[in-house]
DNA sequence: ATTTGGCCTTGATGCAGATCAAACCGATTG
DNA sequence: CAATCGGTTTGATCTGCATCAAGGCCAAAT
């Protein structure tokens, strides 16, 4: 069943969906050709674990389509998420025997693999791969420290509304941008991975969520579909200083 | 005042202190020599800001000797600290003009500076550097994930223990390892720091020393001066599954 | 049509950590 | 040797979120 995506999706670099914003974004033609010899795509069903923490790990990839989250967890069960994966979203570490965090397909998933060797090896002999690493890292490690931020100093109904304003952004930025209308998504988590996300509870998720939607912040529309009228009004809620992004 | 200090330090970078841990680790003497043509050092006070949030950045740099803080902070003042920079660490980010965090010396500071534009136009050409950036981002990555998880899912006496358990590891590392005896160190942040870092208020952060101490976990000689008999109670308390980390 | 199961909401209560307030300690300074 | 001051401790009280518990919604299975 997972295979039939398999079949959707290109094994062609030059039309692929993430071609030019993935660690490939800057290759060129013959590096692009090397990169496709070593890789293979996977596909998982939502819900799958594509890794455990601690297991080995002989591939590195890229998230082509669909949603995966980075997950730590503790002995006692009390789990983290450090990260979301989306689109063009590099997973694994060059250098690394094992992984460091589960990985999960939220939802249906596609992934480019490349086997681990080969790509170290590539990595040595193409800069241009490396670059492109380094830049995605930079901007992985500035997205940690926000989100530190959040953890640790933000309100509940803060972290809410800041998960609403990400997911909201990303969404006008990949589709349309309805020019100055509203936004309009489906959250790609349930209420239990954003409690994971957040550092709070499902139960204080919910509440957060029912008390923006009674304040006319959002408009719910069933449990996922979300309607954001006014898109400054929901900053303003996040806490954040009015420059910290920007909808383009 | 701060002049003296600059005394101090070797301006050749053969007998750099951080010559095989910081950016420059994997340059061959002739990358090294570049380096050091576009290098300067600079010495800062205990308190004093290096550089704030959003200002103009022309320079990165690594922390040569001492310590430096970087915090993010709210309208409202509510301030979390999202990294602490140890000596060999990198500060600044190429491809970018401004600072991202306030970046501020908690001890006396030395910083190896390099001017932004030459260092990027020798990273282009210095593989070595930009590998070692690398790997280091990817370490720093790390590190962020690791206090996302202090940050939403530890408790107080949690968090703090963490935080004594990273630095006396850090401290037996570098200084010497009192081979199964006692570590013993000094706290290089207030109190008032700590809770920045841990995301509590600094009387909950006195408070839960003050436990940890009651229940013989560590002692204390004054207000900073740490004693840990016992490395392994230290490390129970954090709540990590014990192979978190190495002491070596 | 009823049951099941996953997900979500809502209510009642408890507690860890925040907040407010005062005093302490040790080092410098006049 | 007071007086000051930054850092720290300690106490009393408050509160935001966790916890515990019940029930609702809806789609798929029986």
């Amino acid at each position: 069943m997972a295979h039939h995506d398999l079949q959707t999706v290109s094994h062609e670099c030059g039309d692929c969906p993430i071609r030019h914003r993935a660690v490939c974004a800057r290759c060129e033609a013959d590096e692009l050709t090397k990169l496709e010899q070593i890789k293979h795509y996977r596909s998982f069903q939502a819900g799958q674990t594509v890794i455990w923490s601690g297991d080995r790990m002989d591939f590195v990839a890229s998230v082509v389509t669909g949603i995966a989250t980075l997950t730590q967890t503790m002995e006692d069960g009390r789990r983290q998420m450090v990260g979301l994966l989306l689109p063009s979203d590099f997973v694994g570490r060059p250098g690394r025997a094992t992984a460091a965090y589960d990985v999960t397909a939220t939802t249906d998933l596609v992934m480019c693999c490349f086997r681990k060797k080969p790509f170290e090896e590539l990595m040595q002999s193409t800069p241009h791969i490396a670059q492109r690493l380094l830049e995605m890292t930079l901007d992985e490690l500035d997205a940690a420290r926000e989100w530190m931020l959040l953890l640790g100093r933000k309100t509940a109904r803060e972290k809410i509304a800041s998960l609403l304003a990400i997911i909201a952004r990303r969404d006008a930025h990949l589709k349309l941008k309805s020019a100055k209308g509203s936004i309009v998504f489906d959250l790609p988590l349930t209420r239990e991975e954003m409690a994971d996300y957040l550092g709070l509870t499902l139960e204080t998720v919910s509440r957060q969520v029912s008390a923006l939607k009674r304040d006319g912040v959002i408009e719910l529309e069933g449990k996922r579909h979300v309607i954001v009228r006014d898109f400054d009004r929901l900053i303003e809620e996040t806490g954040d200083d009015s420059d910290g992004g920007y909808l383009v």
